[in-house]
DNA sequence: TTAACTTTGTGAAATATTTCACAATCAATG
DNA sequence: CATTGATTGTGAAATATTTCACAAAGTTAA
């Protein structure tokens, strides 16, 4: 941790807690960014409302990370939307208080920035990647996400529908469903339920690898 | 500028000027952060490169920027190469002097995590809406950012090719040809080798909005 | 445990996109 | 200005993806 105790105290003082059930939103897009918010535990995912009740799923966010930095120096105003995947507790830290700690402390500036140019880079790789690549693509892709970046482990279970899958990758819940399926008839992964088990992690980056 | 008159100084002695003819390359991606470069004129084109000589845009970049901010302060090394689009003028300047200002300076910290942050949402918000559409929609996101975002009217140079376009949006060379003639078709822009004109920005808007 | 609702699977038809194979145009250079 | 190499256009066939319309499981709450 790069502040002082000084501000550590300030911290404390400015910070509040919040608890979300799994399903309830946290932030929605459009509001202007009073608070900025530390994700304690539980996962979130960040997204944009589209018309008609769909949505697109920018990423997934698990604990120990900031919600919604870009936005905050970067507008007034939060662009995306967040909602609680799995039960979740955050802390609430004043706007202010956040930015007068940028502009007090270069070390804190310098961590604050390296937080969002990873995420940046991250977020880059993995739009550009899926852009250019059919489903079984994206899909591999996805599931690798969730094994390697989210989960560590090869089992796990998953915290989207198939729906919420294809709003991710930009697709139709059905195609989904089908490659899923086709996956599962080549052996390369197991799901009972939401529970996924990725058996052949060697093949399933070959697929994402060739597209 | 939130710098004072000695960060200036010593700005301006650590700052060397670079030149580029229009396709030369400025940077390649996997090298190492030595200089952050500051685009003072001309078109750069952001890309990752791929297998077989091809290439994943990532996006358009024009004067007064940084050129790989993410990459400075989120790895130690490039993440993307960079290439004039047209002739460019850079300047130089040493990675350690500019990261000492972040952490000397708060307002300089906070000036680059607004940029930086921009960059996100702009780029963000450019995938997501591209994942999701035809390539109809996409192209004419496309068109709509050079028209809004670089070029300030609706006539102007294409500075990419065919091919180059369909490594931005992520299709092929010739759906993109075939839709481009579409558009004339409709009389919704007309071209004349590069030259682009938009004569319908409205209905490019409504398509884009579309998908 | 049932009833009501949400999520998931699937085949077939309708669309969209890519790929291939050339032809046509353009652009640059000696 | 002629030649060479790069860029662009295009139709037809091959693929990929979406859409629609249900059926089949799951899930939740009384």
């Amino acid at each position: 941790m790069t502040l002082n105790l000084d501000e550590l105290r300030i911290l404390g003082a400015n910070c509040s807690e919040g608890i979300f059930r799994k399903g309830e939103e946290i932030l929605s897009e459009g509001s202007l960014t009073s608070h900025i918010i530390y994700l304690q535990s539980g996962l979130v995912k960040e997204y944009m409302k589209g018309g008609n009740q769909q949505e697109y799923i920018i990423q997934i966010i698990k604990n120990h990370a900031y919600l919604g930095l870009p936005s905050l120096f970067g507008d007034r105003v939060n662009h995306y939307s967040y909602a609680a995947l799995t039960d979740v507790a955050v802390c609430f830290i004043d706007v202010a208080i956040f930015k007068q700690f940028i502009l007090d402390n270069g070390r804190f500036a310098f961590e604050i920035l390296s937080t969002v140019s990873k995420d940046s880079l991250n977020n880059y790789h993995r739009f550009i990647s899926q852009g250019q690549k059919k489903i079984y693509g994206k899909l591999a892709d996805t599931l690798l996400y969730f094994s390697k970046a989210i989960f560590h482990s090869n089992r796990f279970r998953l915290p989207l529908n198939r729906n919420e899958i294809s709003y991710l990758i930009g697709t139709s819940r059905e195609s989904v469903s089908k490659q899923l399926n086709g996956f599962i008839r080549d052996g390369i992964i197991s799901i009972r339920r939401r529970e996924i088990i990725i058996n052949e992690p060697e093949k399933l980056e070959q697929i994402s690898r060739l597209g």
